[in-house]
This record gives C-alpha cells, structure tokens and sequence, in this order.
DNA sequence: TCTTTTGTAGGTCATCGACTTACCTTTTTT
DNA sequence: AAAAAAGGTAAGTCGATGACCTACAAAAGA
C-alpha cells in the first residue's frame, strides 16, 4: 500500500494540479530537487486530476484553487470521497483569508500563496505530509481565535448569534440599503441602526463597515441562490 | 550596444518580473533550455524592477501585470520612459480582453496568458525579439476587427471604458480596501483616490459609492471565477 | 425578584462621500 | 505646429456616516 504510492527509490509521489505549465514546471523542478519527494504526475483541470488520481495513486496532490473548468474546492471535497488517504495541499495566488478556510473545510490540509518563497512551500509539502496542518502564521491565528472568542458559534451560521432586529438589519445591508434608508424602512432612528450594526459586527467579528457589507452582499446573494 | 545586452555567448538577455517565485523558477528554466536566450535577473516588484533594469541593461523584460506594490502596465509605461530600446512582454494570468489593450498602449509588445503552453509562450518571446508584436489569434481579430467595423463599445465590458488608472481603483474597491488604504497602496493622495472614484462612478453609472463597492466585489468575484 | 438580553437612542469626533475646481502632462485631432 | 481632448493628480467645502461610548426601559430567564 505504501508501496503503490512510492517510486522504487522510495520517495513520496506528488501530483500536481494547476492550469498554469510554467508554474507546474517551476514546482516540478523544486520537488524533484528534494531527495525525498517527487512528481509523478500533472494535470490541468478538473477531469484530468481525477484521473491522474486514479491512475497514478500519489501520496500528495497539490491543487491550485482556480482551474479552468472548475473550483479546486469541488476537486478537493471529491479527491477527498473517493481517495480518503491522499494528502491534499492547495497552493494559490488569492490572499488566503478569503479561500483557506474553505480550503480546509473542504479536506486540505494546507494552504499556501504561490507569493510564497519556495523554502516555504517545501516546508509546507513536509509538514502536510508529516500529518501536520500548515497555514500562514495570521492565518492560523485567525483561526484559531474563533474558537477562543467565539465558543460555540458554528461556523456555517454564525447568523444564529443575532437576534431578530440584528438580522433584519444584516439583511437590508444585504440589500445595497444604507444605513438612513434602513432607519427609514424600519421606523427607527438612524442612531439606533448603527448600534445594531456595530453589534452585528462584533458578533461576526467583522472589521468595519465594508467588510460587513461585503459579507451581507455574498450572504444575501448565497440565500437567494439556495433558498429559493 | 548591442554587446551590453548580450552576454559573452551572444545570448538575449531577459529579466523576469514577477511575484510568483515558483512561476519565475519556471519561467527561468524554460528560457535557460533554449541556446540563444537567457535570463539575467529576476524581480518581484515595482522598485525591483526598474533597479534590476537600470543594473542589468536587458534587451527584453517579461512583465507580470499584477504585482505586489502596483500594477505591472505602470511599470511597463516607466520602463520604456526610462529605457526606450527594451521590448517589454507581458505574460499574465488575467484574461486578455481587458489588458491586453492597456499593455498595448502602456508599451508592450506582446500579451501571453500564463494558462498558455511552455511553447507558445517561447514563440512569443521570439516574436516580440524579431521586432514583431504578439498577441493570441483571438485577441488579434479583435483588435483589427476595431479598426473595420469601427468602435463598437462591447456593453458586456463597460470597464472597457475606465482608464488604466481608474481600473486600478476599481480592482481594489472590489477587494474590499478603503478609499484611504488605497491611496497608501498607489500612493496618491486620498483626495485623488476620491476623484477616480466618482469618475468610475459616473462611467459606470453608478448612483453611490455603495452600489459601486457592490460591483466591484461582484466583478472581483467573478474575475476570480472565470479563471478558474 | 434579580440579572441578562434585546430594542431603542443620544452624543462626540474624526473620517468619508459628493460635488467642484484646478493644473499639468500626454495624446489626438485639425 | 497649434489646438483640443483625455488622463493623472490634488485641494476645498459641507453635510453624512462610521466608530465608540453611554443610557435606559421592556422582555426574558434564572
């Protein structure tokens, strides 16, 4: 078993999947100038990787998030349900605070940015591949004081936390209204919705107002999407 | 002349800008393999590059248009300000139908995506060598198409009709940095941040700054998806 | 009943947004 | 070559908004 997913000499198989071939060269060159790693394979896209997975049965696949055809999240989740043993690494060009978390949902154990200096990207396929998690120091820090701050906010519907008026504010924002017209539609004071939405943003543990607002934009989009 | 831009084996003399270490490992290597070009430096940003022009004296630079301080179609217009005899080729992850023109414009002399195969892109780098300019078949036709039918404004892409400053402005409200984080980034004033927004606000038809920050996420988003 | 949560709102100060004007380069047109 | 247009940068004003704090009554839980 272990066998099958090491070359004769013993090095650990990595499959790369990126849609760029001169980054998977660069990659490539850098794997296989370790003495313990290897690439047995590449692909471009979606139905490709799958594939290689099949036939290759590599130790490590390292995916970037954006294929051509789809979402390196919907490669990971399904490399993930048919293939439980592989070590799945993604390494992409978006900031991670906006992908990793995904990522790891989804069934990787790494993330990285190809900003990244090479050694890091070594030392990230090692630990991965020792059973380790890896993730930017702020990135793992971010994650890990969500569950010091916020106990048992699920991470899917942190909306639970809000009460009735908090989530009919959250959902105007959602809406493109601003904070008067708000006030308007719900007969309050415009003093009142903004203590709403400073509450609103502290339980979300958002930032500021724009990164509420561009959290309210995706989730009402997201409902509309699913909920109807 | 021509001796300082080739080293002693008569090779072309290329540096590399791009933020992607592995990319430009990759990038190195597949220049390196061909006998009559080589690659003579490498950077990662703005000031990096125009240092690593002025020390190097290259006969081409490969340019990245999204860098890490600031955008790579400045760097090219600074570059042939600066340095009038370098051919500049631009070699991006983006879709070609939006920048391609402006890197045109700013000085470049050829436009290669990066999902693009090792070979074309070494035939772009040939051709833009030989005095010719490059550009993928698709973007050829229509760019000649222009000059047939006449303007006709595509509705599909209003962002066509941003300037490559106002476009920069743009990108980054959809990432979600404020008017000010944003004058830190470019290194503009606020107020100047401020004035770019209400004209990409007016060419947008766009009624506040609000509804533009929808948008911009919104295309930022999709951006992000389409190259997937 | 006592405490916590929820809904409501006022105040202050710094920042932001909207709208205007201005000036200096490039580029394009005539 | 001169004139006109477009592009890039920035300041000024003034009302609106954001961030942060405090307050208090009603409702809900303990």
């Amino acid at each position: 078993m272990t066998a099958a997913k090491t070359n004769p000499s013993g090095k650990h198989r990595i499959l790369i999947v990126d849609d760029h071939p001169i980054f998977r060269k660069g990659l490539s060159q850098l794997i296989n100038q370790e003495n313990d790693l290897c690439v047995c394979g590449e692909a471009d896209d979606y139905q490709g990787a799958l594939k290689a997975v099949d036939g290759l049965k590599p130790a490590m696949v390292i995916v970037d998030i954006t294929l051509k055809d789809m979402s390196g999240i919907d490669l990971i989740k399904e490399i993930r349900r048919l293939h439980k043993g592989i070590i799945m690494l993604v390494i992409s060009m978006h900031d991670e605070s906006l992908y990793a978390e995904r990522a790891f949902r989804a069934g990787a154990k790494g993330y990285v940015m190809k900003q990244e200096a090479s050694e890091s990207i070594v030392q990230a396929i090692r630990q991965v591949r020792s059973g380790a998690i890896y993730a930017s120091p702020k990135m793992t820090e971010r994650i890990l004081s969500r569950f010091v701050d916020g106990p048992s906010e699920t991470v899917e519907a942190p909306l639970q936390a809000l009460t009735d008026r908090e989530l009919e504010v959250f959902q105007l924002i959602g809406e493109g209204l601003s904070i008067s017209e708000i006030g308007v539609r719900l007969h309050l004071s415009v003093k009142t919705i903004g203590t709403y939405r400073e509450r609103i943003k502290e339980k979300l543990n958002l930032k500021n107002s724009t990164e509420l607002l561009r959290y309210a934009l995706n989730w009402v989009e997201k409902e509309r999407g699913s909920g109807k």
